[in-house]
DNA sequence: ATTTATTTTGAATGATTTTGTCAAAAGTAC
DNA sequence: GTACTTTTGACAAAATCATTCAAAATAAAT
């Protein structure tokens, strides 16, 4: 249930790779690695995938993760938040039928 | 389960009202109104707010509805939409726990 | 069928947000 | 201390998003 910076920070320490060989290898600058790491920057779908592929894990995982992120971060300050996506879910689920 | 467009388009024809006269109170063109209620533009926060006042319905109802509206979007194309959706409501359910 | 009212479209513009770079500051380990 | 790594923040470029406007399309009325 971690965020996926927790996620990747985890999987780069393990390894115990510095920023700079991670970032060089998603062709970014160190800083906004760390920033995302750190959940202060999105990450974009792209480099979600070079992270998967980079740490050989799942990539269906990863941008679970990393979406998930992003729906939380949209719903984060409404006290609505739970309800919200659980309609949302309902829509998905409507949609899905719906579509042909 | 309607979109917010959808539901502030039956809400202005059963009134039988004209885009122009909600658009003039929400102030804004009523082109956008036009695209709001066809889903092509998302609203923000004060028109959704400023909407449910107009047509007398509950705001959080209203709000709910736009920003599933704009989770749905945002996972739209995913094939893995739903598990996105319960991972994100974990991660809610979480947070809420965690902060005190 | 012509006129009138309403709605939709799309191009142009402006504003906001996102994405990234860089260099300096802060932190860690030796 | 030095060397290495991480974090920060100012800045610029790129991309996205919102809005306006006028014209085109559609619908309604007579």
């Amino acid at each position: 249930m971690n965020s996926l910076g927790e996620t990747i920070r985890k999987l780069r320490e393990d390894k115990e790779l510095p920023l700079r060989t991670v970032a060089a290898f998603l062709d970014i600058d160190q800083a906004i690695l760390s920033k995302i790491e750190r959940g202060q920057r999105n990450a974009n779908r792209k480099q979600v995938i070079k992270l998967a592929e980079f740490f050989k894990v799942k990539e269906t995982d990863l941008l679970i993760s990393w979406l998930s992120d992003k729906l939380v971060y949209e719903v984060a300050d409404e006290d609505v938040a739970l309800k919200t996506l659980q309609v949302a879910e309902e829509k998905v689920k409507y949609n899905k039928t719906k579509r042909k």
